[in-house]
DNA sequence: ACAAATAATGACCAAGTGGTCATCAGGGAT
DNA sequence: ATCCCTGATGACCACTTGGTCATTATTTGT
């Protein structure tokens, strides 16, 4: 019987068992939403997310029943895409590509948009349909600002573009795009989605 | 006619063991090029592509050592592209779209295009290299025919680009890019990939 | 102080992974 | 025919995964 679980390590040995159910719910969104980003739906682990929230396994699945359950609930939708389509028509792909500069170079770690292009690699249905409704409400956003029958190719044009450059910038993290500093990205990045939108 | 031409019953009781390597390797590439299309490379498995190439998983490490070297193998570069870079510069975003839809069109199920995006969700060493390689012969493809500073910027813009396309109608396979036509897809990516390219 | 309620744990499970290897069998050379 | 090299097999290994569940420890109500 040397059922010992680990003789105590250097760190803490007497790691008294914490009884919080909203405060552990909550890191192990932070650490889903981690885990997910980095490796994608079907690469990322449960142990991993725990071991990160500090939890264990069984904790995770006693909160959130399923691997696929924790996926939906922590990662959130598109945000802030109204506020950033919102106003003049004229200057609407600066905005855009500013939007989209700011919003990576601040935390492209856990940004929705690389969980869900690394998510959507391995065929999973809850990825899938995430980025559907994502897709969707993009559309709808820019709809209300502008018209014409091919505005949604155009605006899945811009999108395909900014998967793009999230692909060579945030995840293979290496080329000219990987490079060049956030202010010259958003320049180009204006310039590309001008011409795809008003081209 | 009623008497059953039994040919090829149903499930193949007595399945004699064939000995046959170069058949088997080659057998195994293609279905190894098929899987991890499908699947990129992680979530790829040895045994399912031994079981499409119909041989046992043994004989996949035996002829190949190990997953990577297999990938490796298995995953050819760019192909054809200088052919299409070569000719005039004022047509090159057309020749550019059209090569780009054909290929993809005719057989996007095993590309190495869809298999490197998949792929490099994963963050494996192998697939990064063989991209950046990749992405290392385009640029030198176009700079052949154009010059300026920036050119690689813009060729890494019109890959970004492609690799968003890519991403929209063959792998997720869903919204406007997926459902209109190969036609109507080459039309409107030429004139994105020009605006990109000269704009 | 005690007990009921329940948050948290960790042992356990079946399935599947990449990889190894003793063994077997096909077929060319003799 | 026979031998023998080697292509091919399939049992096996250590490990990881998502998921279950009996136990244990901690609060809270009384």
């Amino acid at each position: 019987m040397t059922s010992a679980p680990d003789a105590t390590p250097p760190a803490e040995p007497a790691r008294r068992r914490r009884r919080d159910p909203e405060a552990h719910r909550a890191a192990i969104l932070d650490a889903a939403r981690e885990a997910f980003a980095e490796h994608g739906y079907a690469l990322a682990t449960i142990r991993d997310i725990a071991r990160r929230a500090g939890v264990t396994h069984g904790l995770v699945m006693r909160h959130f029943t399923s691997k696929e359950q924790l996926f939906l609930c922590a990662v959130p939708g598109t945000r802030d895409l109204d506020e950033i389509v919102a106003g003049d028509v004229a200057s609407l792909p600066e905005r855009v590509a500013a939007g989209f500069v700011a919003r990576m170079e601040t935390n492209a770690a856990d940004d929705p948009f690389v969980t869900l292009i690394r998510s959507a690699a391995s065929n999973e249905r809850a990825a899938i349909d995430l980025y559907t409704a994502m897709r969707r409400r993009s559309v709808a956003a820019y709809r209300t600002v502008l018209d014409g029958d091919d505005v949604d190719v155009r605006v899945e044009l811009m999108a395909a573009q900014l998967i793009g450059v999230a692909f060579n910038r945030y995840i293979v993290k290496a080329g000219p795009l990987a490079a060049m500093t956030a202010g010259e990205l958003t320049a180009h990045l204006s310039r590309v989605l001008r011409g795809i939108m008003f081209g």
